[in-house]
DNA sequence: TCAAAAGTGTTGTTTATACACCCATGT
DNA sequence: ACATGGGTGTATAAACAACACTTTTGA
């Protein structure tokens, strides 16, 4: 959902070009990968804090929306299009090297690690660090991912937007095992099974998976694969 | 809550002054009054939409933050301070006259009508309107206001934000017809303050209103006046 | 036949809903 | 004494939490 709309000027505006902020889209994007919840950062080439990991972002193209920025943003590092995207929050820059201010529109995105093929750049450097072990970063890029991780644990719980961060088809086992990770910590297997089905959010095929030296795990897919509340 | 952060610049980044998009803040300005839940809009004095009625906003004041620049237009507007106000989307432009793009960043608050005192000014003219009858609005600022209202019905449900409609002390007819007004459905008394009282966000005072002919009622105050998430 | 993960039901507790009468007051 | 809004409890249904054993497979 992208509602549009602006400002009445006010009678007190100041001249148009001065002390005008400064306007840059952020994207804090997570996925699940070895028993981790992940975020992707970059490393930034450029003053100030050369050479410190950030969250991935950056201006706005002439006539791009925040949407669009967003989704380019995500495109250009991941690879990815068409996963749950969602604005998070506005941020007043901190970035005192811009002297008129900076605002920062931030989004998170979530993302199956499988589909993702990470931008190669030698100048950019974009790698996954788990949550739990986060480098030091530019800005106050901590506080962005803190609020992230909080959205997407309450969003977790009333919508069906795990399934950004699956395959089409998966089995229970790894669908729990999705949450348990991003809620860190462990949930009832009868009781999972039970709410997702009954919450009508995934299906059964009729194909199941061959996997080790144990019974075959049956495979799941998502009813739907657009955002829905619960 | 206002964290604050700011984006790696991109490799891609244009030169600084072209096509940056301009900022605006909006502040949706909620109270109930008469049975209704109503809105603060303001007449535009200037083009495009000259004498529309729109959200109230403007530009912020250099080095200003977000949430000063909210706060002082819900005061220039309302005179009150000490409100719940928070962020609430940031929306596209669609102000076509500005040619680099807009951005507004809107907050909604909730101000109880008894303690507001309306800037008097002739060419701002601000008032207030039902929800239910609404006046044609300036771009597309119905949408913003649609986005407030259920973010406010959401808000309402798992918090104690209604602190911020009533004033100090209220009896719990009062409190059940705030919510009714807002949810825009009756609500059961007696399970209304099973309610309240147990998720422990009023507190009954020993004092009580004698207010006509039937039994006098109880007077409640907030247990806190900050917002809490229940 | 053993190890490993998949799969499956019942019970108790908490939370939400529905619903009707008595109470204190002013006129 | 009557009209007005204030105030109270109980029974049912629904949602959630706790908990242990059997099944299917490969080695």
């Amino acid at each position: 959902m992208t509602p549009k709309a602006t400002h009445p000027s006010s009678p007190s505006a100041q001249p148009a070009a001065a002390h005008q902020p400064l306007v840059a889209v952020l994207v804090v994007i997570f996925t699940v990968a070895e028993g981790n919840l992940k975020v992707l950062l970059i490393r930034r080439a450029i003053e100030p804090f050369r050479d410190w990991w950030a969250i991935p972002g950056g201006r706005l193209e002439p006539a791009e929306t925040l949407d669009d920025g967003a989704s380019r943003k995500l495109v250009e590092e991941t690879g990815v299009a068409d996963v749950y995207l969602e604005q998070l929050y506005t941020f007043d820059g901190l970035d005192r090297t811009a002297p008129q201010g900076a605002v920062a529109v931030a989004y998170f995105a979530l993302v199956d690690y499988a589909r993702t093929r990470l931008a190669q750049r030698t100048d950019w450097q974009p790698a996954w660090f788990p949550m739990s072990a986060l480098p030091e970063l530019a800005f106050d890029n901590r506080t962005v991912l803190e609020y992230a991780l909080q959205r997407l644990r309450y969003k977790l719980e009333y919508t069906n937007v795990a399934y950004s961060l699956l395959p089409e088809r998966f089995t229970m086992t790894r669908l729990q095992q999705v949450y348990e990770t991003i809620l860190g910590k462990k949930l009832d297997k009868r009781n999972f099974r039970k709410r997702m089905l009954s919450l009508g959010i995934i299906e059964p095929t009729t194909e199941s998976l061959v996997e080790g030296a144990h019974r075959p795990a049956r495979l799941y897919t998502f009813s739907s694969r657009q955002p829905i509340i619960l």
